[in-house]
RNA sequence: GGGCGAUUGGCUCAGUGGUUAGAGCACACGGUUCACAUCCGUGGGGUCACUGGUUCGAAUCCAGUAUCGCCCACCA
């Protein structure tokens, strides 16, 4: 780590007082910074400094963990970016800050990445087995994770990465053991015969939040069953016509149900129809849950097949054989259609119910199929024996965590969904019958009795009969990717030992991510982090949009719309991205995200580039290249600009600060790319550059003046630093430093803030509205840009002594010489043909001499003024009708704040006055 | 079926009760002033989706309607 010398001057590239090179070129210098922070190890919780520091309240983030599956997108780089920014200000505050990295491993989805690229090399996970493919797997993490780390770095990320972490590392398989061992001995997880969600494509269950509900367009059938005779053999004439979308599980079909108070049907109940191809007999039940008005009103029960008739099938004692199996093809029924997929034994049986004339019809049916999120499937409800995390009681506890206040969810509208979904929460399946996860502690033993252990090794023996671990069988199935997801905030941090960082950083301070995973993730982590340490994991939960391509659309590979961060680094710089990202957002908002926003954000920090060139090159020649920086410039040699431009820095700081602390990122890059574009740069910058210049003016003022753009500049960049931290890095580096200050911005202080001057912001806003409307009305005239033109203004009472000491900044930026200030309207100088200016304020009015005056150019500007004047006139009048409405309301004088009145009799006041004086000029 | 969000200039979006609704892009006109043409200056452009209500005052609060988007949901 380089270090900062006693007399404040640093020994890194950049140099106090050296010039930035003329061509912003950020792909070059963002690499470079970022090995300088490594090297000055400034990541590191305790990386910031003074003892003094490490006494402030920490600040933790975990990183909500990309999936090793691919490269960085862009909602990746948005998490990351806004994480960034809080790290980075909170770091500067002087917080012990940790940000801690880490990766996820994603099962079921690099399951599928991982054999689309093994079957590239002519493999497939069965030719591999299970030993070989899981070592494929490992190398192919060491390749993504490798790739995803990179691109963190490039992005600026500030994160301790001597703490990174992936859910597949043995500390998190520690927690993940202990986390389930005790989860089961507290009766919270549990293992049992239901009805799941079966995936055939991945041959495996989900989750409910896995299957997506998708509109379908499918057909209604109207099937015959045929009652029976006293006799036990089906009546052909006699049938009760069920209607289903799915015909073939009519061969798992253990009862038909009616409505209770269906008269149709009332004198069937209890009477036995036949299935047809199995021959099953089964009965007609009574059951609430039919709907009569839909189809026939009588429905067919597959209770191992779907979940309504599940239910059915357990209130009624009904059996419920299983039919498909795992790749969702007919089984074990006894019939022809045995081996047939379920879409095949469709057609045969529709065909073969159509020849035996018991299809009754069918007709179009707007249905919704359930899919699986990974790999599209239909998915096959199944029962199965399976674990499942008892989740009603976790979910009653972080309830009440975010109802209590312990855990904020920002922005507040979340709120309902959270507790909508967490107050109607089911059981959550966690078995998984794949590979590549964490395999479930749990051991059978040929008595059927189960054992958890979190021991790495298993149990040694039986818990319930002492068989040895010899004869116990560990369960195949893993978990649940989202299981191990759920322990991230503190398995990252040594969770289940009482380790330092556990008792330092737990809980952490802030969650941030996209709220598509508030359930799979946000949910898990709350309900498995208050039942396990205790304590919420977060303070915050901080919920974003997710980024779409500039039509609005979703992102995504098939689409071809998606846009590669990296890049965009390489084009705009990583700065510009992450301006972008963030200006671009409103909290908890979607946002489209296209070239225009880019380009925005990378002419700001080219703007920003520019300005500091010309700070750095505008140094009076009495100042030495290695003049000590004075702490304060003397208030004895401040103007009105100089004490400007320290207020509305202090603005500034204001806005920023408040942004943050709401977590309105997009009001920060605003308040930051008008405080430094259209304030500093437009006009702090050109009325300083006037004094500056002007040898009349004592060489300790413009010392001062120079002083002030600096330590304006200064304060900009600390705090844009957390947006846009390689540019600010740069620039700072070459600024003059005060003594004592680090010679890295990443660990500067954050502004203190400054002094507001109100008075004198309004009169600097007089003189800049002047400027302008002088600009406006020689631009209408359409006289030529360059000209100088003798200009007289009569600037108002109350701001008259800021008029003349800014007077020849005013002369230089209006191209107004020679120029006369005077102390009433009433002495301007007003020749026929002058351009009439009079502005809204009332009290201000000024007159530019036109060099043609008299000839026919002069006329014709004479006449582009008068009907600018006469638009400004009707303008004014209207105002000042509703201005004068207003106040004629005594509703309105009665009721206002008496504050909101007196405005509006000032505004009357001016406005009377503009008006009046508008007509006066143009001669009525 | 329930819930949430959005609807503001040509485009993308800010703006949660108070004078004249803002920005960037796009557009028009003008600029070789030594920081920046990735720039500078000036301008045009909006009945704030609709209807009703509350209020002295509504883009903003309330109710309803419409359109779009998203989430949740066991009607075959």
């Amino acid at each position: 780590m380089t270090k900062a010398r006693e007399d404040g001057s640093m020994d890194g590239q950049a140099s106090p007082g050296t010039s930035l090179p003329a061509a912003y070129r950020p792909a070059e210098i963002e690499p470079e910074i970022y090995a300088r922070w490594l090297e000055a190890d400034v990541f590191a919780p305790d990386g910031r400094g003074s003892p003094a520091d490490q006494r402030k309240p920490v600040f933790v983030i975990i990183q909500p963990p990309p999936n090793v599956t691919g490269a960085l997108h862009l909602g990746t780089a948005a998490r990351a970016t806004v994480e960034d920014l809080m790290i980075r200000r909170a770091r500067m505050q002087g917080r012990p800050t940790l940000w801690l990295p880490g990766v996820d491993h994603a099962s079921i989805a690099a399951h599928l990445v991982l054999d689309k690229l093994i079957e590239q090399e002519g493999e497939t996970r069965e030719s591999l087995g299970r030993e070989r493919y899981l070592e494929r797997m490992w190398a192919f993490m060491v390749e993504t994770r490798a790739v995803i780390s990179g691109q963190h770095r490039r992005l600026g990320v500030s994160a301790d990465w001597s703490r990174e972490r992936f859910t597949m590392d043995e500390v998190s398989a520690r927690a993940v053991r202990t986390a389930f061992k005790r989860l089961y001995d507290d009766g919270l997880a549990y293992r049992g015969e239901k009805l799941i969600n079966w995936c055939p494509g991945c041959r495996t269950s989900l989750s409910d939040l896995e299957v997506v509900a998708t509109p379908e367009h499918g057909t209604l059938w109207f099937i015959r069953y045929h009652l029976l005779l006293d006799d036990g053999t089906p009546d052909p004439d006699h049938s009760i016509t069920v209607a289903t979308t799915r015909p073939e599980t009519i061969l798992g079909d253990t009862a038909v149900a009616v409505h209770p108070d269906d008269e149709r049907y009332r004198a069937l109940v209890g009477r036995r129809v036949r299935i047809p191809f199995v021959e099953r007999d089964v009965p007609i039940i009574a059951d609430d849950v039919v709907d009569p008005a839909f189809g026939t009103g009588a429905v067919k029960i597959t209770p191992a097949h779907d979940h309504d008739d599940n239910e059915t099938g357990k209130r009624h004692g009904l059996p419920m054989p299983t039919i498909l199996d795992d790749a969702a093809a007919v089984a074990g029924t006894g019939t022809r259609y045995d081996g047939l997929d379920r879409y095949a034994a469709r057609e045969a049986i529709l065909a073969d119910l159509e020849a035996r004339g018991d299809l009754a019809g069918a007709k179009p049916h707007e249905m919704v199929v359930g899919r699986c999120q990974r790999s599209d499937d239909i998915v096959e409800p199944r029962l199965k024996t399976q674990w499942f995390i008892r989740t009603e009681p976790l979910a009653a506890k972080a309830l009440a965590a975010t109802r209590e206040g312990r855990t904020r969810i920002v922005p507040e509208h979340f709120v309902k969904t959270w507790e909508h979904w967490l107050t109607g929460i089911r059981d959550w399946n966690v078995s998984r019958q794949l590979w590549w996860g964490h395999r479930i502690p749990a051991w059978y033993c040929p008595d059927g009795h189960v054992t958890v252990s979190a021991e790495p090794d298993g149990p040694l023996a039986c818990d319930t009969c002492g068989r040895p671990a010899a004869e116990l069988r560990q369960d195949p199935d893993i978990f649940d990717t989202w299981f191990s997801s759920g322990l991230w905030p503190f398995s990252t941090l040594g969770w289940p030992h009482d380790t330092a960082d556990f008792r330092r950083f737990h809980p952490t301070s802030v969650m941030e991510t996209g709220y598509d995973i508030i359930f799979f993730w946000v949910a898990r982590m709350m309900m498995l982090g208050i039942e396990l340490t205790g304590k919420p994991p977060f303070h915050t939960i901080s919920l974003s949009g997710l980024i779409r391509d500039p039509e609005g659309r979703k992102m995504s590979k098939t689409k071809g719309n998606v846009v590669d961060p990296l890049a965009i680094m390489e084009e705009a710089g990583a700065d510009a991205l992450r301006f972008a990202l963030i200006h671009g957002a409103t909290a908890g908002l979607d946002q489209r995200f296209g070239p225009q926003k880019l380009e925005l954000a990378r002419n700001f920090a080219n703007k920003l580039w520019n300005a500091a060139r010309f700070v750095l090159g505008a140094r009076p020649a009495e100042i030495s290249a290695d003049a000590p920086r004075p702490p304060v410039a003397p208030a004895a040699d401040l103007g009105p600009v100089e004490r400007w431009i320290r207020s509305r820095t202090a603005a500034t700081t204001e806005a920023v600060d408040r942004g943050i602390a709401e977590y309105q990122f997009a009001e920060v890059t605003r308040a930051l790319y008008d405080g430094i574009w259209s304030e500093f740069c437009d006009w702090g910058i050109e009325l300083a550059k006037v004094r500056l210049a002007d040898e009349t003016v004592p060489a300790a003022a413009r010392a001062a003046t120079w002083w002030t753009l600096v330590d304006a500049l200064d304060t900009y960049l600390r705090l844009l630093h957390p947006v846009m931290p390689f540019v600010t890095e740069a620039i700072w580096g070459a600024l003059p430093h005060r003594a004592g200050e680090p010679d890295l911005l990443i660990v500067a202080d954050w502004p203190a803030g400054g002094t507001r001057d109100e008075a004198l912001d309004a009169a600097i806003g007089e003189v800049i509205d002047t400027i302008v409307a002088i600009r406006n009305a020689r631009a209408q005239a359409e006289l030529p840009a360059g000209a100088w033109l003798e200009t007289h203004v009569a600037p108002p009472a109350d701001a008259s002594a800021t008029f003349e000491a800014l007077a020849p900044a005013i002369g230089r930026l209006a191209r107004a010489r020679p120029l006369a200030l005077h102390a009433s309207a009433a002495d301007l100088a007003r020749p026929s043909g002058a351009l009439e200016i009079v502005l809204p304020a009332g009290d201000i009015e000024a007159t530019v001499l036109p060099p043609t005056t008299g000839d026919q150019a002069g006329d014709e500007a004479g006449v582009r003024d008068r009907a600018r004047l006469e638009k400004e006139l009707g303008e004014a009048e209207g105002h000042l009708a509703a201005a004068e409405a207003r106040l004629a309301n005594r509703a309105f004088t009665e009721k206002a704040p008496p504050a909101v009145v007196d405005g509006a009799r000032t505004r009357a006041a001016e406005l009377g006055e503009q008006v009046a004086r508008l007509r006066e000029r143009l001669g009525r």
